[in-house]
DNA sequence: CCTACCGATCGGTAGG
DNA sequence: CCTACCGATCGGTAGG
């Protein structure tokens, strides 16, 4: 009978790159070093707990995950996540938070490089719509799908922490949404604009398909057109119906 | 001590009318009369059940629910559900389909109803829309939004009877949507656009509050100005911004 | 539909 | 981070 608990790296919870090269060789010159005494792995392991608890709670739901699921998908034992977080909850929290971190990160660069080029107000949208769909539907993206659906099981302190975060990330959207309310584009009030644009794009997490069906940039088109009307700059062709 | 299986009615989850006059007075001339014996509620309890049943999926989610909960909120004790269904997620289904069903009757019904008076294409797309906000947002709705939110917890079984379901209620808006497609007032594929906008409009679940905000009107008149620029087909006033 | 119960599983902890 | 464990709760069942 083999000892249960054989470490298990999980390949796919790490950043590209930083497998690969180690365990190629047994030397191992510059990665993760043996384990010596009174010498932890710190954070990486809790790194590790957070992307396995992540994939599980989007996969099964957070009450249909246990924290042994969540503990043999990093090769732990049942106890040893409570080393690491006070509670089962307390990694739910940790899963939202950095997937909104890791969201506002990513949109705030985005717009900052778009805007010295292109100032144009749907093309800063399109944009927006784009990484949206990329931070919901994209390789290794979990985080903010277990935001969006299990918000019911985050406690009241919790969530006014992410309704912080929630509200940064908004208010990215908002003056690229309110320069095409003013320009007649968005016909409709910014908030409700917000609210039911958001809807459309984060229901995708229930249909989409990366083996089939559109792409994300089709999707991008497709949301572009259905909310103000015009799915690129310069469209290439002009069907007539 | 108190019996603790003291018989409680849930007023909330009968059809209003069925209460009110029964319960005000001792002789409940013509309500449900005093259990005999070889006599049962038949589907009564069945649908009580339903009704607690949908009411905590929603609340809590499926996982996040005991069969106990189910029970304790008809007056029942702890293993008599299973009397009338086999499992917890035949009670899960049974609140699904019957949700679906209701909701495609709703709208078959409104649909031809309103035919004969104005066959213009966005009229109907906001009757469509407008009923959808009340299935989902209106007074005692809990079926549809346990429908959209714990798919996950449904079989493979049960998931193909209910695709059949959504397939119909597909089936309703299509014509509508395809017909607003040709006119060019819906400037996105089809299939696409459906997904996008039953995204825009099942999101509201997570945000509406009926107590403050906009009503499901105004929520409607918004939905119809993002999709296809005009709330009405006569707008009282113009706004220049 | 109640009573009484079962085996399984769960989040979490003490102590090392 | 493992070992060993606890009390609570869960879905479900037999037998009436």
């Amino acid at each position: 009978m083999d000892a249960p608990h054989a470490r298990k790296r999980s390949a796919e919870s790490l950043p590209a790159g930083l497998e690969g090269a180690a365990g190629l060789t047994d030397k191992r010159p510059r990665g993760r070093p043996r384990k010596t005494v009174a010498e932890r792995d710190d954070g990486n392991r809790r790194v590790e707990l957070v992307h396995a608890a992540a994939r599980l709670f989007r996969r099964k739901g957070f009450d249909g995950t246990s924290t042994r699921d969540i503990a043999t998908a990093v090769g732990m034992h049942s106890g040893s996540p409570f080393y690491h977080f006070k509670s089962k909850g307390a990694l739910l929290h940790a899963v939202m938070a950095e997937g909104m971190q890791s969201a506002i990160t990513r949109q705030t660069a985005a717009l900052q490089a778009a805007e010295h080029a292109a100032p144009d107000a749907a093309a800063l949208l399109r944009i927006l719509v784009r990484n949206h769909f990329d931070v919901l539907l994209g390789p290794g993206s979990d985080f903010i799908p277990v935001m969006l659906y299990e918000s019911r099981s985050v406690t009241a302190k919790q969530r006014s922490l992410l309704a912080k975060l929630q509200g940064d990330y908004e208010a990215v959207w908002a003056p690229v949404l309110e320069a095409l309310h003013r320009q007649g584009r968005l016909r409709c009030p910014v908030k409700l604009a917000r609210l039911l644009m958001f809807g459309a794009l984060n229901w995708s997490v229930q249909w989409f398909d990366a083996k089939k069906g559109a792409s994300l940039d089709e999707l991008a088109d497709a949301a572009m057109a259905l909310f103000i009307g015009e799915a690129k700059a310069a469209p290439p062709r002009r069907t007539r119906s």
